[in-house]
DNA sequence: AAAATAATAGAACAGATGTTCGTTGTGGGC
DNA sequence: GCCCACAACGAACATCTGTTCTATTATTTT
């Protein structure tokens, strides 16, 4: 609410709290009638013309001839994205263990999800988040139980952490990705654990790491 | 989003996309049509039947009659505050570094910020953030550039990780803090750092590690 | 392959919805 | 009282909107 505000009439206040509840109770919109009862007035023009000043003075913002039009300010609500990412499971850093699923990724499939803002991704499109199980990646300073955020590509440059979906195994794994002659190492983060090495046509990318987020306590 | 979810097809995803985004960029529901539009289908019965099976399924509530009559599940769109966590400053994850002002942590100075979700911080009052410096903490897995959300406290157990200032020193550092008989323990979590100890009354603890997040690119 | 079920298409309908216009009411200044 | 600006009223209109229904097509099951 950037712009000046001045004093607002009774029905004008009125308008604008009953615009909020409204919003706050069922989740979208009023209709101009809907602010006729709800402010006992009697005239449809009559919340018009107050939406009119409401707007000018910032405090909502109409979008003209659309039903239920009327939403917050820009900038009271979208300072950035809010994300709801989806946690679709868990994924080895360690050797590759199966997933429930054999079609691994079914983002939409999601029992879980957590909320970051969206200047943590950066703006990228197409990511999920993985919690990560096992050691294996801890010289990348990335835990057991840490909170991956995915971005999904289908291809990394080398060194890149990848989650990986090997085919014949049916198997998911997160490490470092190499694609070397002829074929594909898998390299953990931790000196006591070895590469593995697959052929390229039994590897997919499904994702490269973009944050890791760990919460203590 | 707590209810039991099974595969949606591509048009349902589509379609639970598609109201999302329009909800995030207007403010305000999208119509049937709009979703035919939008999602490239030819009829609004199509629409309706999708919708029914994505209402069953929680991923959206339907206001029977109503126009726009689309919201979000309760609860999922007011999952977490949005909280805007100051970054004050850098804090070595060494050896203790002056940092500019002596009064270490005022954190209304704070030049930049952070923004997180209330769930990230499980609801802690008093949460700044630090960017880490240094390589002392890499064995708890903290790296240099990390950011470190930190609750403010001024005691914490033994084996935390907290902020110090060092009041002679007039220096702040990261460790891991342990009072032992007469005197303070800060320590490295790096083998190939040692242990820094001060008298208890040069030690004022600013804060403890509740969460670690790392972006990657 | 046939049957059953799920999904889609298209049209029509009734009512909701925002907008517009002309009129009336109110309050303040002269 | 008159004039003016602001605010409110009521009616009408065109279009948007959700819903329903039937028929067809696609997919799954037997």
């Amino acid at each position: 609410m950037k712009t000046k505000q001045e004093k607002l009439s009774p029905k004008q206040h009125c308008i604008v709290d009953f615009i909020y509840r409204f919003w706050e109770d069922r989740g979208f919109p009023p209709s101009i009638r809907d602010i006729v009862a709800g402010c006992g007035l009697s005239s449809t023009s009559v919340v018009d013309y107050n939406l009119r000043i409401l707007e000018r003075q910032g405090y909502i913002r109409r979008h003209r001839e659309v039903s239920r039009g009327i939403s917050m300010p820009a900038g009271a609500h979208t300072t950035g994205r809010r994300l709801f990412i989806p946690v679709i499971g868990q994924i080895a850093a360690g050797e590759p263990i199966p997933v429930p699923d054999t079609d691994a990724w079914d983002v939409t499939a999601a029992s879980d999800t957590i909320e970051v803002t969206g200047d943590l991704t950066r703006g990228k499109e197409g990511v999920y988040a993985l919690k990560v199980k096992g050691l294996s990646m801890v010289d990348a300073m990335i835990n057991d139980g840490d909170i991956v955020l995915m971005q999904y590509v289908n291809a990394v440059e080398n060194g890149e952490m990848a989650a990986v979906w090997l085919k014949s195994e049916k198997e998911a794994t997160l490490k470092k990705f190499y694609l070397e002659e002829g074929r594909v190492r898998l390299q953990p983060a931790n000196s006591r654990m070895k590469a593995i090495y697959a052929e390229p046509g039994n590897v997919e990318i499904q994702g490269r790491v973009i944050a890791v987020i760990r919460q203590l306590d």
